[in-house]
DNA sequence: GCCGTTTTCGGCCCGACTGTTTTCAGTCG
């Protein structure tokens, strides 16, 4: 964890700690907020500190600054003590339970001592419950539910796969609906999604949701009303939300349904401040309707331009727009190649051929073959002769692709000393050279990547935090230190699109372009398949609000070879 | 506790749903 991470958890608990004992709810708010902002902000906080700027950010005034200066200047936070005193850890876990509210904690805890998971168990099958008061055998039954729900974990899947599946199913249902949409944190293409939401309109409203609650891959109707259905689905048991609505109220409920939340809530104020109201049915002056049939509709009533899904997150674009300052973020017809990609050579599926094939298809300018180096045994990491054989081989298919340049890369590993894996003279011969971690996670892994931003034939550093969205919590990497270094080298760093790393992640990329570092997307694709991850990792350059300009893959290409006069 | 083209004090998004309730509290997104 990071300063950030660190204190946005103190004010999460915070939060959480005085919403149980029943403090004012918009103190309480005000953590909730302060730990949004600082878990998402692209600056150091202790850079921000030095520079005095803290009460600049968003959510963050005098009393929330000075506790941050305190917890950086002695590791401790009297308020995180003071508000914790008499709780202990495992209650503030409770409120994770789904049905478990600070109330009803507040509740078990002074009535019946309950202070843990345990313990709410015991109070579970115990029959005390029923008695205390607002309290009835549903209600226990939910407890109950909700306990098992917790228990088996709120695993959240990486946004590729979920937008697979979400896509199978739109595709399933557009026969039937008149406009569909993903919706939720799925449609602001955030990293990893806990549910699944689709939005529908169509004529006949009730068949859209008959059709959908009979979609092949669904195991179990969870709800099905009128206007929403609910469905968990094979394999994983993932839920799905479909809602419907009247055709005039498509705009304002994609908008509605998109959120996010924070986004919402700021959007709303701003409409009361100018004499509106925001619902999911439209935008309304007094009782008179004024739009909602489009979002574009419900962002010009508010004399806004629209404003992308990606970036409706609450980090400053409702100001931004308001102001007319929105960036032209990065689309994908802005990308002419992938500079990261993996052949037969180690462990990749395709040959040559395939691969460039793939490339022409997605009308790429350029694709840059990087295969391991030797010592990543697991992977059939090249030794300098194949390394070599390879880029014979590049040179003959070259000849059939005119229209593609095939970039003669490697991923060449950061030794535990520092050291890369292959030799200055066959580095020399490459035309991209990508540095990466794959060994020793623990070991010195800043002064490592240092150690290769400052080799002279290096050009990108792959996955740099080695974060995995399915499980690893990545290096011990000091990423400011890293990125510092590479701004001053102009040595890019990557947004690696595979599904499972997103890394950089979208507050790590917006955080390199402000310090000035290159950013390169690769797809670290395994297959020509693969290749269509460049859909992930232009959506998190542009939840960092990237632009073209921002992002090495828009130009056309660059140079051939590191040095001219190689032998 | 934060914030200000209504405000330095008095507000702080909005609606649906559920369950326990005779008019509403709690939770959720």
């Amino acid at each position: 964890m990071n300063k950030n991470e660190e204190i946005a958890s103190l004010f999460q608990q915070i939060a959480d700690a005085l919403e149980i004992k029943g403090e004012n709810p918009f103190r309480v708010n005000a953590y909730r907020q302060a730990a949004r902002v600082l878990s998402e902000l692209s600056e150091d906080i202790r850079v921000l500190l030095q520079q005095g700027k803290l009460t600049e950010i968003q959510g963050i005034g005098p009393a929330m600054a000075e506790k941050i200066e305190e917890y950086l200047a002695t590791g401790k936070m009297a308020k995180y003590q003071e508000a914790l005193s008499g709780l202990s850890p495992g209650l503030l876990a409770l409120l994770q339970i789904p049905g478990m509210g600070p109330k009803t904690v507040s509740l078990l805890h002074k009535k019946l001592q309950v202070n843990s998971l345990e313990d709410l168990e015991r109070e579970l099958n115990s029959g005390r419950l029923e008695a205390l008061p607002g309290f009835g055998r549903k209600k226990v039954e939910n407890l109950r539910k909700g306990l098992q729900v917790y228990r088996q974990g709120q695993a959240r899947i990486p946004l590729g796969p979920a937008l697979t599946i979400v896509r199978r199913m739109v595709e399933m249902l557009s026969g039937s609906s008149s406009q569909i949409s993903p919706a939720g944190s799925l449609r602001r293409f955030k990293e990893t999604v806990g549910d699944i939401d689709i939005l529908a309109t169509g004529r006949d409203l009730n068949l859209i949701i008959e059709k959908f609650t009979h979609l092949p891959g669904v195991q179990e109707v969870i709800a099905r009303g009128e206007t929403k259905a609910s469905v968990r689905i094979a394999p994983e048991g993932l839920q799905v939300d479909l809602r419907v609505v009247a055709e005039d109220s498509y705009g304002a409920a994609l908008q509605y349904f998109t959120g996010s939340k924070a986004h919402n809530i700021k959007l709303r104020s701003l409409a009361v401040s100018s004499g509106y109201k925001i619902n999911e049915y439209g935008v309304f002056r007094g009782q008179k309707r004024v739009g909602g049939k489009t979002e574009e509709e419900v962002y010009r009533n508010l004399r806004l331009p629209f404003i992308p899904p990606e970036l409706r997150e609450d980090r400053g674009e409702i100001e931004a727009a308001l102001k007319q300052e929105l960036p032209q973020l990065i689309t994908m017809s802005d990308i002419q190649g992938d500079f990261h990609v993996h052949s037969h050579y180690s462990d990749g599926k395709d040959d040559l051929r395939g691969l460039a094939e793939a490339a022409r298809k997605r009308g790429y300018k350029w694709l840059a073959i990087a295969d391991h180096s030797v010592s990543v045994k697991y992977a059939h990491g090249l030794t300098s002769d194949d390394l070599m054989k390879k880029l014979e081989e590049i040179d003959q298919v070259q000849r059939e692709f005119p229209d593609v340049w095939l970039l003669k890369a490697a991923e060449v590993d950061i030794l535990p000393d520092g050291k890369l894996d292959y030799p200055d003279w066959l580095l020399s011969r490459l035309d991209v050279v990508i540095a990466a971690i794959h060994q020793g996670f623990s070991k010195n892994v800043t002064e490592r990547v240092i150690a290769a931003i400052e080799h002279p034939l290096v050009d990108i550093i792959a996955h740099p935090t080695g974060r995995l969205l399915t499980g690893r919590s990545g290096y011990q990497i000091d990423l400011e230190k890293v990125m510092e270094r590479a701004a001053e080298r102009s040595v890019a760093l990557e947004i690696n699109a595979y599904f499972d790393r997103l890394d950089l992640n979208d507050v790590n990329a917006a955080r390199a372009k402000s310090l000035g570092v290159p950013l390169a997307i690769g797809t670290d694709a395994h297959s020509q398949a693969m290749l269509s991850y460049m859909e992930l990792g232009v959506a998190t350059a542009r939840r960092a609000w990237l632009t073209k300009n921002d992002i090495l893959n828009t130009r056309p290409w660059i140079k051939r070879g590191k040095r001219t006069n190689v032998s």
